[in-house]
DNA sequence: TCTATTCTCTCCAGTAACTGGAAGGTCAAG
DNA sequence: CTTGACCTTCCAGTTACTGGAGAGAATAGA
């Protein structure tokens, strides 16, 4: 299987794919003619690839996560400390997000947004530091 | 007053500072010496910088905050907008991290995470799809 | 069979915003 | 005069691709 079939199979781009070859992530044999031949548990471990990516980890975790999927006498602990640990990194960047979008959002409340000069979030961000 | 200091008084890593400069974002005039020559309004301006990236606005709006900030008969209006933008990018942002959350906190629920190697957690990125 | 199109290949460069390190120049102190 | 703390430039690496150039291979149509 070519790789522009094996790429639509798994609904990933054709240079993501070659991508993931490269950095050995699933890397197929070649074709007489030099061309990437996928079978089909390739493209199981590239749509493996492309859910985990939509969860956010991240391409190393992929790895490991794969390294776990291939491995038939895994623990199921060893999946979920990875999973646990994902959802601690989002946790930790909501929250940081969170805190951001608030006191942004009251220095911002704080500007008139009008056709004057005078703007207190100019005035923030130029010395008095952020809203505590 | 040469880099060292001026990163100091605005509470950045020198090497920061220096790509700064690089990208034409506070730019000073060079010492006979060959070294950058700060003064203190490019320190105001190193601040500025520092607080809006904190604040998790790009460099790209650095630098239209920053014209904002030397153009004396802007508009509020004009401040306000981009910081309307960037708390909507936040929201956007945050909106998509809650759902990845919850539904990898669901999936990572079923799993028991003892020694044993079935694991739905594997199984979801494996072709069960993302719990819906 | 010839040709046009659609693959595929590799390699290079760019993205965002730095960060680390190497090699080398400058300056103040002891 | 040497040491050490600065400063300089340039190169490379980070993350995960993405776009494009240039060239060879395969396939569909006339």
């Amino acid at each position: 299987m070519k790789i522009g079939d094996a790429a639509k199979a798994a609904g990933l781009p054709v240079k993501t794919v070659r991508y993931y070859a490269e950095i050995d992530l699933v890397a197929p044999p070649r074709a007489g003619n030099g061309y990437r031949d996928y079978d089909a548990a390739d493209v199981k471990r590239l749509s493996f690839i492309g859910r985990a990516r939509a969860f956010g980890f991240s391409v190393a975790e992929c790895r490991r996560l794969l390294t776990l999927y291939d491995d038939d006498s895994r623990a199921s602990a060893d999946v979920k400390a990875i999973a646990e640990e994902h959802l601690a990194a989002l946790d930790k960047k909501m929250a940081e997000l969170a805190t951001l979008r608030s006191e942004l959002a009251s220095i911002a409340a704080e500007c008139k947004g009008d056709a004057h000069a005078r703007c207190p979030i100019i005035d923030h961000l130029a010395g008095a530091g952020p809203a505590r």
